[in-house]
DNA sequence: TGACTTTTTGCGTTGCACGCAATAATGCAA
DNA sequence: TTGCATTATTGCGTGCAACGCAAAAAGTCA
């Protein structure tokens, strides 16, 4: 280990590869069309085979999104306490999933390729529901420590967590593809923390509504 | 028209070959697995080319679910009213979008090949989620008729429609896929009943947590 | 340096998805 | 029933995705 990052060149050269792919990608998407931009493109870009494309991301929506799957598993390390509200804890975990690349970068590509192409939304949250076990033990755990939950067993914490999972993806979908469409033009790169209020605010129409559909 | 049906040659002949190209593609991924079972297989067995397998469907798992875009259609049309709880309303209009096949036959085979795939439980509410637009129109519709929700605007009815439809998709996901893993080897074809109520308990149960979770 | 592990790469294979134009089947009217 | 318009089916060809395999390159560490 002769550097400060405390990683060796190659987590290093390998962080950075899967970013340059991420960028051109994205890049490419944008200036191309995502199905006008081949894997052949994109690797080109990056300086990269083809092969070596695929030793870092399973399908170019993937590459486009800059689906690292190191990063999320750090993300997901990292998760250990809930101080406030499952749900607002939630969304700020999946946002967070979500912004995950390989270079710990949030690129602002992103942003707009999903803006461009909404499908890759539900690409998205597609593959945070695969992380489902992961998560929804996760969220059992939080569920467990809290005095509210305190007579309930393991299994129905587990249930509950499921649940509370799949409503959270669903809402934080709708909040993204609501803001993702809205035109916004006026505000700037601090609109970043209106999905966050869009998303409570979903969260109270459902409870409201649930309470009304007795 | 010289038949009963009310339809002419061509759309019988349609929804046949629709039908057994879905239940050709469904026992191959049974038998052989749904990777293994190739297109060409698929197109085999059914008795056409490959090239009018893709004038039939778009990919192989629509093929193996018998996604029929006609029938779809035909089940949103269908949908006017909403007598009772909405929620449960739209666990049946789901279920049955999931059910409609081309002949308009419920095949146990669909029912088998998600038991043992349950990745196309994904897909098949990927196709629902397209509808999204189609349907929460339709939700809103039910809302605007209801008294509960009479003083709210229509674009607070559809926000409103959104998120229930959401939600309910998520959790009829999380309700088929737990009924799908269940071994449940005692009861027999009545166990057909089960869904909807492990459905209505998981509505149930969200209801709970919201109301914890204030 | 030299032996090691890991990564990259080129090559080849299989299968998906679909455009296009020729051919066949069906519907309809005379 | 026959002829014409419409629609469906098919074969052919193309482009691309995804990945296995083994050789070559790059990084690691004694």
């Amino acid at each position: 280990m002769n550097n400060s990052s405390g990683l060796g060149l190659r987590e290093r050269k390998r962080a950075r590869t899967s970013e340059v792919i991420h960028i051109a990608a994205a890049e490419l998407a944008l200036e191309r069309g995502l199905d006008a931009a081949t894997i052949e493109m994109i690797s080109d870009r990056a300086g990269v085979s083809t092969r070596t494309f695929f030793n870092y991301f399973p399908t170019k929506e993937d590459a486009v999104l800059g689906i690292d799957e190191v990063a999320v598993s750090a993300e997901l390390d990292r998760v250990r306490g809930c101080d406030e509200d499952v749900f607002l804890a939630l969304f700020d975990l999946i946002t967070a999933l979500f912004e995950a690349t390989g270079g710990g970068i949030k690129s602002d590509l992103k942003r707009d390729v999903i803006r461009k192409y909404p499908q890759l939304m539900t690409r998205q949250m597609v593959r945070v529901a695969e992380l489902e076990d992961r998560l929804s033990a996760i969220i059992a755990g939080w569920l467990a420590k809290d005095a509210r939950f305190a007579e309930q067993s393991e299994a129905e914490h587990l249930d509950e967590a499921r649940i509370i999972l799949g409503v959270s993806l669903a809402t934080v979908r709708i909040t993204m593809k609501k803001w993702a469409s809205d035109p916004d033009p006026t505000t700037g790169p601090p609109a970043s923390a209106a999905p966050r209020e869009t998303y409570e605010r979903a969260i109270a129409t459902l409870r409201t509504v649930l309470e009304k559909l007795t």
